[in-house]
Parts: structure tokens; sequence; C-alpha cells
DNA sequence: GACGTTTTGTACACATCAATCAAAAATGAG
DNA sequence: CTCATTTTTGATTGATGTGTACAAAACGTC
């Protein structure tokens, strides 16, 4: 019975994260909400009830598709070794093809909301939870593998990757030295054997 | 013959550089500034300019101070195993004790900034070109004195810490979890041997 | 002690911000 | 067709933002 939207929740949601994404949560207007989503004004508040709850919503919506899409690589076919690389390889090619130079919206968004007691804080946290297990599985399957070292603690091994991980995000917003990246991915990767 | 100023230059920075760090660029105003500094509006942008100028003043500062008190660290006596730890625990110490959870600013900077033309992100990119060189030259001696492994390339090896580091830095600012902290810092030391 | 110069304090201009509100429009159920 | 409900539209509101203007104050120098 009530009039229906004219719009689809998650296209105007992707629409608004990208625009977080670029310009962070502080830079970003309503306004350019407004624009980017194309929503009006009374749409997008009535949706989504705030500037400070969309950008829950976006980084929640961030936190999922990467995740998914790290899964998804980590888990194809191939040699733990294999799939490892192709992540790092994978974040070197895309963090080196945005123009916009973005990095990584998760590391964006615990530096925004750096501080604060913030919603945004416990999405980044968990977000990154999940990498380290998410690695601890692939590098527990090369140990079984003979691929990756054996004698070391795995938890230790996942944490100290995740890490390169994201410091490897952190340059890759900043440098075009791809050589540069792909050192840091060789590395990790010497790292574990 | 002019009148003289009523406060030092380099301790208003200092403070400009505390409230940047705190809340970040764009959630930082003028007024904030006026305050932290103790200066007035007028002192305020005749001193420095603009509150873009006054924060690249303020990353710069950061930056040299930072630099600074890494090289003491990694230059102090000790084998360079410990002095590339004692780094690491460091920064897992001050990020840990800082209640704001500010991480490093050279970071948040470079996020800030990110995808603009901005003279921040050059002095940024030069900071991490900096520290990388500084990483090289430990693990130069480390590997003369037998600690670090000679069959790797030096200049990935030191990318590859860098990379640990920085990544450290993130998750320094998110987490409370001391022992994954200490856990990424051995795994660093353990990728060097 | 007067002058030129810079600093300081404050008021103000002008833009932009997030958020609200009320009326009009669009729907399906009865 | 009528009604209840929600969406949409666009104007508006009040706060806050950065930067400027200007006059008074504080120095060193002559």
């Amino acid at each position: 019975m009530p009039r229906p939207r004219e719009f689809d929740d998650i296209t105007a949601l992707d629409a608004a994260m990208e625009t977080f994404w670029t310009k962070g949560y502080e830079a970003t207007s309503t306004a350019e909400l407004c624009e980017s989503t194309g929503l009006g004004r009374g749409s997008l508040y009535n949706a989504f009830g705030s500037k400070h709850e969309l950008y829950e919503a976006a980084v929640g919506r961030y936190t999922e598709v990467g995740y998914a899409a790290t899964i998804e690589i980590l888990r194809a076919p191939g040699t733990p070794t294999e799939r490892v690389r192709a992540l790092l390889h994978w974040v070197i090619d895309t963090d080196l093809a945005d123009p916009s130079r973005r990095g990584c919206m998760a590391i964006n968004a615990s530096v925004d909301t750096a501080g604060r007691t913030d919603p945004v804080t416990d999405l980044t946290r968990r977000h990154f939870q999940r990498l380290e297990q998410a690695l601890r599985e692939v590098l527990e399957e090369g140990q079984r593998a003979g691929e990756f070292a054996t004698d070391r603690d795995l938890t230790r091994m996942a944490r100290t990757l995740q890490s390169t991980y994201y410091g490897l995000r952190v340059l890759g917003a900043v440098t075009q030295d791809r050589a540069a990246l792909l050192d840091v991915a060789e590395g990790a990767l010497a790292a574990l054997r």
C-alpha cells in the first residue's frame, strides 16, 4: 500500500560507498552523496537516517564485498603459495590502477574514526580479524603441503603476513613504484618458507 | 623595529600537529587550532598562511621528529636484531599507550590527502623512502654480522620489513591485543633470518 | 619621544554544512 | 474511487566553516 521506492537500496549504497571511499568521511558532503546516489535529500535521510549511519552502512558494505573477493582468491584453485601471491598481486594491481589512489577503505575508515567510539571501528576490527583467520587457513594448508615452514607458529605467521599485507596497501596508495610493491609481495612469500 | 611575536613558532606548530594528528585534517577546525596553539585568528593566519599550509608544516614537522626518533633507535647500541626489535616494540608501546589511538600521522596524512595533488603526499612519500633507506642500512649491518640471511636481496628485505612495520601501525591503532602485535614483531624478525 | 613595521584581537563576510519539514505524488487495499 | 501509508521534492533552518579587514598595541630605531 505504500508508495514504492524509485531506487535500489544496494545500488545507492554502493554509490555512497564509492564517494566515501574516494573522499573520506569528513570531506564528503551530503550534497555529494545525493548527487552520486541520485537521491534527493529527503529520500536519502529517509532511507539511511543520517550521514554517519550511511557511512556505517557503506563501510559494512565494503567489508562484505572486500572479504568475499579476498576469500575467492584465497580459495581459488592452485597451491597455497600461488594463492597468497595472487592476493598480493591483485591488491598491487588494483591499488596502482586506481586513478584516485584510494587504497583500502577499511584502513581509511579506521583512520577516519580513530580515537572516537564509533561503530565503524568495530566493523574494521572485525574485518581485520576475518582476514587474519582466512590467511591462517591458507597457511595451514601450505604447511601441510610442505610449502611453508612448519617450525614456526601458525598464528604468528598469519599475523605477520596480514601486517605486511596492510602495509602493502598503505604503500600502494602512495607510491607508483610497482617493483617496490612486488618486492614486498615476494618478500612476504619468502618469509613463509 | 617590528613588534615581536608573543609565541614560539615551533611550540605553536607542535600544538597544531597534535591537533591535526588527533582529529585529522578535515575534522579539525581553525577555531580548535587557535585554542590548541593559544593563538588568535589573526596571529595564526599571519604566521602560517592558511589551514592547509599549517597542515603541511605540521606533517613536515611530524616526519622530521618521527624520522629522528626512528633513526635514534635504529642506530642505538646493540645488535641489528635488537635494534629492529626495539623499533617494533617502541611503536607497539606508543600505539597502545595512546588513549586517542592516533596511529602514525604519516599514514593518516597519506589517507587524508589520498587522490588529491597535495604537497603533503610528497612529504609522506619522502618519509616512507627515508625509512626504507634507514631499514636497509640496519639490515646490511645485520647481514655482515651474520644475523640476517645473506642469500636474499637486501632491498627486498628492507621493503618487506617496512611494509610489515606500516601494517603494524595500522593494526596498532585499531586493536588492543598486544600479543597479536608482538606476534607481528617476532614474525618480522624471523623473516630476516 | 615619534615613526615605521609587525603582531594581535575582534568583528564580520560569505560560503557550506547536516538535518528538518511540509506538501505533493505514488502506490495497493478495501 | 477513497484512504492510509510511504516516498519524493525542494525550500529552509540554524549552526559552523574558513578566511579577511581593520584598528589598537607593542616593539626597535632614529
